[in-house]
RNA sequence: GCCUGAGUGGCGAAAUUGGUAGACGCACAGGACUUAAAAUCCUGCGGGAGUCAAAUCCCGUGCCGGUUCAAGUCCGGCCUUAGGCACCA
């Protein structure tokens, strides 16, 4: 019976005294390894359930290497800094920092009891002023090269938590700590510029190992999208905007534009007679919280301006407007509308009496040159009391179709549908709803023997009363009036044209598809692609718009009202202007107050009066009192493991060229475009700057999977009876267990719920490990039975470890420890390298059975890992497989060198198969080596 | 609505380039050991038909269709689910 509660804490001390996991960093014989987990907030509650997960995974990994002879890096450290803490300290009265530290010793017990590989050595802790003075100076160098700006512009403003938030801090309107509402609010404010960057992120992702969704939720988060600006003069006035759109293919469809309501222009051009509207308009804007304005999404809102812009392709006068529909944030914060190709400018034209321009024409049936060009229409007359639709069924000459019919001379679309609804069917008493969009389309009239090209128009129109008058018809019109079911209609009306002229009047709204350009003067007839070349080639040759790029990432809001977070080196100075604290200056520790709470939406450090006056060279200045956020030091603490106590830079040049990239990232993927977006721009911008040698820090990142209750839902206070606390875990079943199980519940990657059988499970497995050498199973002979198995298990080990298939290697090493068991006994050498390859997984356990059962002195972590011999792990025998159709008839141990010619009569003498294949033909055989064969008959 | 993943026994899950579906574990059942139980060891275990027992046969990887000698795997269309984005012009 193995004695976890006593080896456990034996053997990390072992580890300890003896420095096994410490890593000499400037020994650069051998090859390198950088192991690296996403390092914990150390919050009051511990460690949960998931946390052994990642760190396991990359325990494994770091331990496999180290003993395959890399020079491992595996270090931790604490996110230290952040909001829990400081509501702490504020309810209680406690320094943040001490409640912080002692939050941190809790967490290193726990991770220490789980006997993890790092180098504590190496900790480092962001909240520690000798970590953030390296945090201020990176501050300092983006903003000594502009990348850091103190501006004024809307921000993300949470009253409850007393300050501005960045983006991905806020979800669905909401705080993402508390879940208190954000409003939007300008407010100066430092940002920093990572929009500059946005290009260079979003190429970098292609040549890094991450998982596809974490990608592309970074490319989605960067949003970058290809258009154009356009430039529009406001008519009778000197001003002018710009637009950005994707779309200026469609200016010719431009009907009106429309500006956010914070626009700088809207002052300067509203006229006297609207100044009161639009200023009434601007101010329940300016009040909407993001929540607000998402959820009056639904309809849209908006204001004339009075003033009219000229679209520059025409010199159209189109009147503009301004609404909240249009962002301030994005692109020029105006935009041109083409109502009739945009769902937005669509509903919004709609509900204020726009005018829609078609500019795009959907196109069916198949061009033919020498078309003869006709104008029609086709008309669905719809019964509300039946709800049938009117069909004329032409039988075999023509299948079903609605009312179609040619524009005559000087009849409108509209006279035409009604005359030929009555023409065709007698109706007489109905209304028109509804008039689509047109569609071209191309046909071949047999009865005349000519191709057509047509643009038809489509109407809908209400049947009001039976009222008929008598059909007027030409001899050859031979066809039955029949009212069909929607369904119906859409299963038998087959004529391209009258399907999607269907499809138009069923689905309302602005025409999206891709279509040729029509009313677009130089640009009708060309398709999207063609159209958008076009454009921008006239607009630039008339100077009025160019090509453009627009990102949807925006400036990265970084400060906080708070106190917990390293203080910003720069102090406004009384002339206005600022000044970044030298070298020297830092690290610009934080001070210690009495009262944590900042008042009146100001930050706390505005309370700590004797810190932030300052005079320099005679001048009056005060300190920035906003501090950094969370993610400053979480951007760059993965490079200060590498030289945690260098005091004159971030890290040794020599040992970052040596060390970086981390080859193996492993952390939660709620950080996607958080940490991960923000560590790869400022070691993208330090790399700029030649301190990092990589442009990309992390070569390759895996997620976790969240590890969830035994109900399958996500721990937490719901269900607390549901949550598992690993520490109550490894004293009741020991690390080695917990590690174990947590590794064999499937995938690294996968959500998996807590099993608490299975863990029962996994300690059965040790036990049975343990009792072959407790029991003596051991012998000094070989025990060649095992030779196969032994050495297919090393190799199966070794790779699934390399590629993070943790539950494989486990289910293999248990599969091994079956045959064993088989067998009775096992060689001291196959023993000890069974021992080695479990080691990483369950290292005290191994640990004890090397010392004790085998012998050595020395740590199992630093032997040598064992090797297989490809040609031990082939098999000399194999099951054929033998199919006839497919189907599996029988099956033939083999040796592995039959030959095809072998195999072939083999499987034809099998007297099942034979049963199958009697009396037929044998159209061909199959023959995969070494695996079937595969036999065709009729 | 849009973009990513995922869907396999009672359960967690395996399955190179398409080539025996269900490895390994849990649960369950039977047996050995024991006065007995626990622990341990051995055996069985997708569903159905068949048989004293076998052999053997049919069905089966979310649903429908396709490609192929052969599909969990490839293609098309849907359903469910998790995550992300959401007036981004």
């Amino acid at each position: 019976m193995y004695n976890f509660k006593e080896n456990d804490p034996k053997w990390q001390k072992y580890w300890d005294e003896n420095q096994t996991f410490k890593t000499d960093i400037w020994d650069f014989s051998k090859p390198k390894f950088y192991a690296l987990d996403m390092f914990p907030y150390p919050s009051g509650v511990g460690l949960h359930a998931g946390h052994p997960e990642g760190y396991t995974a990359t325990d494994i990994v770091a331990r496999m290497k180290k003993m395959q002879g890399y020079n491992v890096l595996h270090p931790m450290g604490w996110d230290a800094f952040g909001l829990p803490a400081e509501q702490y300290a504020i309810s209680t009265g406690n320094h943040p920092g001490q409640f912080t530290l002692d939050n941190i010793a809790t967490f290193k017990k726990q991770l220490k009891s789980l006997g993890f590989s790092y180098d504590w050595d190496r900790e480092v802790s962001t909240a520690d002023p000798k970590f953030y003075k390296w945090t201020q100076w990176i501050f300092k160098q983006l903003y000594l090269d502009g990348y850091a700006k103190y501006i004024d512009m809307p921000v993300n403003w949470c009253e409850e938590l007393g300050t501005v938030l960045s983006n991905d801090e806020v979800i669905d309107g909401k705080s993402e700590r508390g879940g208190y509402p954000v409003v939007r609010k300008n407010m100066k404010q430092w940002v920093i510029d990572i929009p500059a960057y946005a290009e260079q992120l979003l190429n970098g992702l292609d040549t890094i190992d991450w998982p596809q969704s974490t990608k592309e939720i970074q490319r989605n988060w960067i949003g970058k999208s290809t258009g154009a600006l356009v430039t529009f003069q406001v008519a009778d006035s000197n001003q002018s905007f710009q637009v950005f759109t994707t779309r200026c293919d469609t200016l010719f469809g431009a009907t009106y534009c429309v500006l956010s309501p914070e626009h700088a222009i809207v002052d300067k051009i509203t006229t006297s007679e609207q100044k009161s509207e639009v200023e009434a308009y601007q101010k329940i804007c300016a009040t909407k919280s993001d929540l607000e304005r998402t959820e009056l999404n639904k309809e849209k809102t908006g204001v004339f301006t009075g003033a009219y812009a000229i679209n520059p392709v025409n010199q159209k006068k189109i009147p503009i407007w301004i609404s909240d529909y249009v962002l301030a944030t994005y692109g020029t914060g105006a935009i041109m509308a083409v109502p009739a190709h945009d769902e937005r400018d669509y509903e919004f034209a709609q509900k204020f009496n726009i005018p829609i321009i078609q500019v795009l024409e959907e196109e069916t049936g198949t061009p033919h040159i020498n078309e003869t060009y006709k104008n029609s229409i086709v008309a669905i007359l719809h019964d509300s009391k039946t709800d049938r639709y009117l069909t004329i069924n032409w039988h075999e000459n023509g299948g079903r179709l609605f009312i179609g019919g040619t524009i005559k001379e000087g009849e409108t679309a509209l006279d035409c549908a009604i005359r030929e609804i009555t023409e065709e069917t007698g109706y007489t008493d109905f209304s028109v709803k509804k008039e689509t969009f047109k569609i071209k389309h191309h046909y071949y009239a047999y009865n005349k023997d000519r191709y057509f090209q047509i643009e038809s128009t489509g109407f809908l129109f209400e049947l009001n009363s039976d009222q008929k008058q008598n059909q007027n018809l030409d001899l050859d019109e031979k066809f039955d009036v029949e009212w069909v079911t929607l369904e119906q209609a859409e299963q038998e009306v087959k004529d391209a044209l009258h399907l999607k002229t269907l499809e138009y009047v069923m689905k309302p709204g602005a025409m999206i598809g891709d279509g040729i350009h029509v009313n677009s003067e130089f640009l009708n007839g060309f398709n999207k692609e063609e159209a958008i070349d076009k454009m921008i080639a006239w607009l630039e040759s008339h100077n009025c718009g160019k090509k453009q790029i627009n990102y949807r990432l925006r400036d990265w809001i970084f400060a906080r009202q708070r106190y917990w977070g390293e203080p910003v080196p720069i102090v406004h100075m009384e002339d206005g202007t600022l000044r970044v604290l030298d070298d020297d200056e830092l690290p610009l520790v934080l001070p210690k107050m009495d009262d944590y709470k900042g008042k009146n939406g100001k930050a706390p450090l505005e309370n700590a009066v004797e810190w932030k006056n300052v005079i320099i060279d005679g001048v009056k200045g005060v300190r920035e009192t906003s501090t950094m956020p969370g993610s400053a030091g979480s951007s760059w603490y993965f490079l200060r493991y590498i030289d945690p106590d260098n005091q004159d830079m971030i890290a040794d040049p020599k040992l970052l060229e040596h060390w970086l990239p981390v080859d193996l990232y492993v952390g939660g993927p709620e950080h996607a475009v958080g940490h991960l977006l923000y560590s790869r721009f400022w070691n993208e911008y330090l790399y700029d700057k030649g301190i990092v040698p990589v442009k990309e820090p992390f070569q390759k990142l895996v997620h976790q999977g969240m590890i969830l209750g035994e109900n399958g839902i996500k721990m937490g206070k719901r269900y607390p009876e549901f949550v598992v606390n690993p520490s109550d875990v490894v004293a009741s079943h020991g690390a080695d267990t917990l590690r174990l199980y947590e590794m064999f519940m499937g995938p690294l990657q996968a959500d998996k719920p807590w099993s608490q059988t299975g863990l029962e499970g996994a300690k059965k497995f040790l036990e049975r490990v343990y009792r072959i050498f407790e029991e003596g199973k051991v012998v000094e002979h070989d025990t060649s039975a095992l030779e196969k198995i032994y050495h297919q298990t090393i190799k199966k080990v070794t790779q699934d470890y390399e590629t993070l298939n943790f539950n494989t290697a486990i289910s293999q090493m248990m599969i091994f420890m079956n045959a064993v068991y088989k067998q009775d006994e096992i060689s001291r050498e196959y023993a000890e390298g069974f021992v080695q390859v479990l080691n990483p997984v369950c290292p005290h356990i191994t640990e004890e059975i090397w010392h004790t059962f085998l012998g050595y002195d020395s740590s199992i972590a630093i032997s040598k890992w064992p090797t297989f011999d490809e040609s031990k792990t082939l098999e000399e025998q194999y099951e054929m497989i033998v199919q006839v159709n497919g189907k599996v008839r029988g099956k033939l141990q083999v040796s592995t060198n039959t030959s095809k010619d072998e195999m072939e009569s083999l499987a034809i003498e099998i007297p099942n198969v034979k049963t199958y294949i009697e009396g037929k033909t044998i159209l061909k055989m199959i023959t995969v080596p070494k695996k079937l064969v595969n036999i065709v008959v009729k």
